[in-house]
DNA sequence: AATGAATGAGCCTTCATTCAT
DNA sequence: AATGAATGAAGGCTCATTCAT
């Protein structure tokens, strides 16, 4: 008799759900009742998996920016040079382009959010630290292998995440100016170049 | 009889309190009262000058980019190095930082806008434009004077604004752990290196 | 599981409290509390049956002139001589005084409105032209039946119509210096008088 | 140095203009912007006459029924027939429908107010009982000449202000279909014909 | 577990009125 | 006598949340 626990699923579905209709219309916008319908739930089940609204704001925080953050991640465990490596990170991006730019608009949101208040600013700058961490790692072994310049891994790595996050900030202004694969990928291209160790001649 | 006209007085009263208002609590959160109140005007007063809300939202995307752009703008008319000019648009927002820090979360809401509505997307896709072309003539000039190894100077363009968008939108996130002025200068000026024509040895 | 459905009991309760509402306050001073109030719905609930409060003012005229014009109608289809029938319109309107005593005001204010919209003013000339179509006929009966005199009907049952709004009128100013059932009674008789036709003698 | 006073011409002017103004929106939706500009004075102007805009409704009350009064008082004074004379006020009526079309929405408000403020009602059922006692003083000489059948003059001048009244509101319902002086004047002579004494045959 | 009718606090906006000039 | 910028109280409407079923 024991039925399944259908509450991941719920949640998930909710999330997802969530996730459409705010980036369509925003936080502030969006209706209980439109994420009710986009989920195929009922208003009244959406408080039986998430205690408000701004609960399903806050699990979608989570859930959005650990995806955006698995590809950096992941690159740290492949193998390759520093420069291989972190052009197939860019790469990454632009072959997910279209799952980011769904979950755009909402990622804006929430750094909008996260400018003007101070908890939520904490919770985004412990996941900006990890994602850092991460790329400075991936610096730092590049520096020790000899393939990079040396310099202050940390300050680099802001460099190439600005890169990265600028380019989602412009494409998202320009999705038709702004070519992600060609462009992000020259400028971090242009970037690591400005790394490389001088070439003995 | 006739008294002086202080409309255009009046309006940046306005702007500037929705300003500090909406940086505070957000386009949403914001009460009229809110604004009524930081403006040293009564509720009424406000839309003796703006329509609506809405309106007041809409003049402030205005003057905020105005603003955000006049920097780049300013540069292209300047004498130096492509570098120097390059760098001294960085230091510009470095000395700026105060005042961006009072626009940053307003600038961050009008992106998240723009990510989802084609209208406002319009706009800042103008703006993007104009501070893209002007980036563009600096780095065109660069290649032209030999400074910089010759390439897409449109593309360029993206990769250089995207570094500052995005130590930008780091810094909103980030205050006390980016450095603007040490991390965007090192990014832009590796950026440059990156450009640099290799030397005769 | 299955909830009857209680739309239309919300709606007639709805409108009965509006009636009353508006009746002692007009349409402008009655608040969307009042009618809540005097319906024992919330203020919420009435934006679930009725999407505004000029939706509800625009149920309640149909509503108030589709009951105004019943007896008219009715008695069409009864026996009886002409002029019996049109007393027994007039004795009608006398023994359901007091149901219309708690219309008349708002009946006055929808002519108040009628008078200066243009499409109030088309719907509402429709239900007149409805009610004079109807007193038309029994006129037009009369006349065959031998029992009035000839004479333009159409400009006849204006004539009476004009005395029953013109009764209802003076006793909404003056409800205890009119006496409807005498003195309606009296004018219907001697209007139709002035229609007998010459009496042999 | 003493200047002709303008108060008199100035209330004028603004019960002129609100006149226009109230026809046109209703007493609610008219401003006193709106009356303020149709009158040419300024908005602080019309405090300076009237200490509101109910003082502004409250004076065109009066002035309004005076005028509609006028012509059945004036009536009374004539030569000719009891019926020639109340053909006359019918016939005025007539004549002047331009000028009471413009007054006919405001008139109804007015009525519509009467119907549920037992002030407003007190006052209005004053100005009606000088018009039934001038009416009832025609119908009372027409007895006394022996031009009309014996019968309660205050119940018939009740009945022919009906008639003149319900006229009234059904051609403010449908301008196009009443024809006032045919129909009115048909429905007034009808109404005599009722009255008139048996005719030695 | 699920529903959706009902609630009512809260906000944008309007506009009669005031008053400094 | 006249102006019109400024005020702020008040109300229609929305929507997150609750709860009887």
């Amino acid at each position: 008799m024991a039925r399944p626990d259908v509450s991941e699923e719920r949640r998930a579905q909710i999330l997802d759900a969530a996730l459409e209709v705010f980036a369509r219309q925003g936080f502030h916008e969006a209706r209980m009742d439109d994420i009710a319908q986009a989920s195929g739930l009922s208003k009244g089940a959406l408080y039986l998996y998430y205690k408000s609204k701004d609960a399903i704001i806050s699990a979608l925080m989570g859930s959005v920016f650990n995806l955006a953050m698995r590809g950096a991640l992941a690159v740290e465990r492949a193998d390759g040079s520093t420069r291989e490596r972190l052009l197939d990170i860019t790469e990454r991006f632009a072959r997910e382009i279209d799952r980011f730019s769904r979950a755009l608009p909402v990622m804006l949101e929430f750094y909008a959010i996260a400018a003007r208040d101070r908890t939520v600013r904490a919770v985004m700058g412990g996941l900006f630290d990890e994602y850092r961490a991460s790329v400075t790692r991936l610096i730092e072994q590049g520096i020790e292998r000899g393939e990079l310049k040396s310099g202050d891994p940390h300050d680099l790595a802001v460099g190439l995440i600005a890169i990265w996050e600028g380019m989602a900030l412009l494409w998202a202004m320009s999705p038709e100016r702004i070519h992600w694969r060609e462009q992000a990928t020259l400028a971090v291209t242009v970037f690591l170049d400005g790394l490389a160790l001088p070439t003995a001649s």
